[in-house]
DNA sequence: AGAGGAGACTTGAATCAATCAAGAAAAGCG
DNA sequence: CGCTTTTCTTGATTGATTCAAGTCTCCTCT
């Protein structure tokens, strides 16, 4: 896997600066997808010392650009990022505590772009997003955050 | 189609008082769906004169948590209300300036619920948000609004 | 029809993620 | 080794959304 190449090298290969900062944000994030912000900032400080906020908003900004990171955010949720780029995987996502897993859409190569009118849009992503109750909420097991709960706006769609 | 339906008639019907603000959001959410918050406050004061930005946000709550509007919020967006509700349709959103319109999904009853591992969560609904660029955007027509190019974060996705 | 009470609205402040701006620091080049 | 450009720091600001307390009004029951 390339996660075995140390992040510098990515960092290299994609034509950005190394520096302290990115290499924070990369690992953290490498070691802890679908984190958001927050917990990025935390997670570098712990890595790396103090670093500014915006120091990380505009390494994951340019991260993201340069496709080393992938952005997430799921309705009702901050950004959340993740290094897994470049296939082709979608989330699930906890109505209750807000967890988000991983994926992998096994239904041939383009399921979903066979919708039918795309009232002339040129699509080029398609971008699925689960949403149900993760195995903690429903054991109401340690795992759950006491979050609100979240409504489902519209429980059966596609069920 | 249920659009002839009075407003008034459609919120008593789910349990819900009648009100000038309610009536407003509703009608104005029926006729402009996609609209975001802002823009539905100002839809609701041209129709029903001065309505406080909270009345909006509490009825705009309120009547999706009893399923007569759907809540729908792309990544980078701010929230939008839809009264299409119960159906099995998705959305396509420009890139460029944001304009969101309906897809219908023909494949099957349930394309999307065959992912593979779902990690044990329960699912109750896909989501699915195709990204692209409208036909006004492509041909740098009247419809462009001058927003950012939002980059797309990982292009060919299922594509 | 009128009163009572729960629910809805108004006003005003607060929160919090995210962005903007200007100057200081440092990575990588020659 | 110094220069230039990019990146980082500091501090302020924006903007959607939420919170809180008090007033109003819709609906029901008599």
């Amino acid at each position: 896997m390339s996660q075995t190449v140390p992040s510098e090298d990515v960092l290299r290969a994609n034509g950005l600066r190394v520096t302290r900062p990115r290499v924070a944000v990369l690992e953290a994030v490498r070691e802890n997808p679908h984190s958001d912000t927050a917990s990025i900032i935390a997670l570098v400080r712990e890595r790396s010392g103090e670093v500014s906020h915006q120091a990380v908003y505009d390494v994951l900004r340019v991260m993201t650009e340069a496709g080393l990171l992938r952005h997430i955010q799921p309705s009702g949720s901050v950004a959340r990022y993740e290094s897994r780029v470049g296939d082709n995987h979608h989330h699930v996502v906890c109505r209750s505590c807000g967890a988000v897993a991983d994926v992998d859409c096994v239904t041939g190569a383009a399921p979903c772009m066979e919708g039918s009118d795309d009232h002339g849009f040129l699509i080029d992503e398609c971008e699925v997003t689960f949403w149900g109750s993760c195995p903690d909420c429903r054991a109401g097991g340690p795992g759950r955050n006491d979050l609100e709960e979240i409504p489902p706006e519209r429980k059966g769609t596609h069920a």
